[in-house]
DNA sequence: TTTACAATTCGTCAACTAACGAAATGAAGA
DNA sequence: TCTTCATTTCGTTAGTTGACGAATTGTAAA
């Protein structure tokens, strides 16, 4: 790996809700809209903290017709040890731990109140009841 | 730790100089003015990149007399593992390669050279032939 | 086909960062 | 004390980043 390769990780972990955004798929995918329900960010914005994360080769994307899946890239060696190390380092921290009962609820919700707000739209099948 | 703590960590080590720094300090210490020859930047552009690899627990300083030198910080668990990933994962790019060999010249090169240039100042003992 | 819509890309703005030289700091030596 | 000088801090500038809404893309349903 390149010092530029290095540094790339580094700035995609350097902000914070990027960080929040890796450690939420610890153990799931999830889809753009319940990622902005997370991180109560504008969808483009989210979208494009996940570009940078898959720039990084941090997390990895799953089509499955209009809706994209994002989950934990583990076929790189050092992507792999440094989510690692952020999920050891801030497991405890209130922010992750708060995140984690919130995504909770965002698995449990009405899929129509996440991407489809009003409009019923099925977006999210993970989140399903 | 806080997400917020993590992401300074990350943003340290996201300029190249500043992982270049760090990985030099791998089996010594060495002042401002031995980093400035390796980086090739300006002594105060050197002082501001060390004030925030120090400001995230990454490396610490010992004073003595005029001299400033910087080593590892090895009471931080964190730092420490990111430390040692850093190292691992760039140990064979070429740019760290490259600054090994310029290190060991810097570290048996006249230290007129270094800071007191041709004043003949006695900048860093740890580099004395 | 036409429409709907999840996600991405684009354009813009405010805030932040890395670089430098100049000025300030502070520890030795004259 | 006064000077020297390694390092840090300050002030400035150019380039980068994160945020948003608007426009675009591409897939699926009507």
């Amino acid at each position: 790996m390149s010092v530029d390769d290095f540094t790339v990780l580094m700035k995609a972990l350097s902000d914070s809700n990027r960080v929040r955004a890796l450690i939420a798929l610890r153990d799931r995918e999830l889809c753009v809209c319940q990622l902005m329900e997370l991180l109560e960010l504008a969808i483009s914005t989210v979208s494009k903290h996940m570009s940078i994360l898959k720039q990084a080769k941090l997390v990895r994307t799953r089509k499955t017709g209009r809706w994209v899946y994002y989950s934990l890239d583990n076929t790189q060696t050092t992507q792999g040890e440094l989510t690692d190390l952020a999920i050891k380092s801030l497991i405890e921290s209130e922010t992750i731990i708060r995140d984690a009962s919130r995504i909770k609820k965002i698995l449990n919700s009405d899929i129509e109140e996440l991407c489809g707000k009003q409009r019923g739209a099925k977006c999210c099948p993970s989140g399903d009841k």
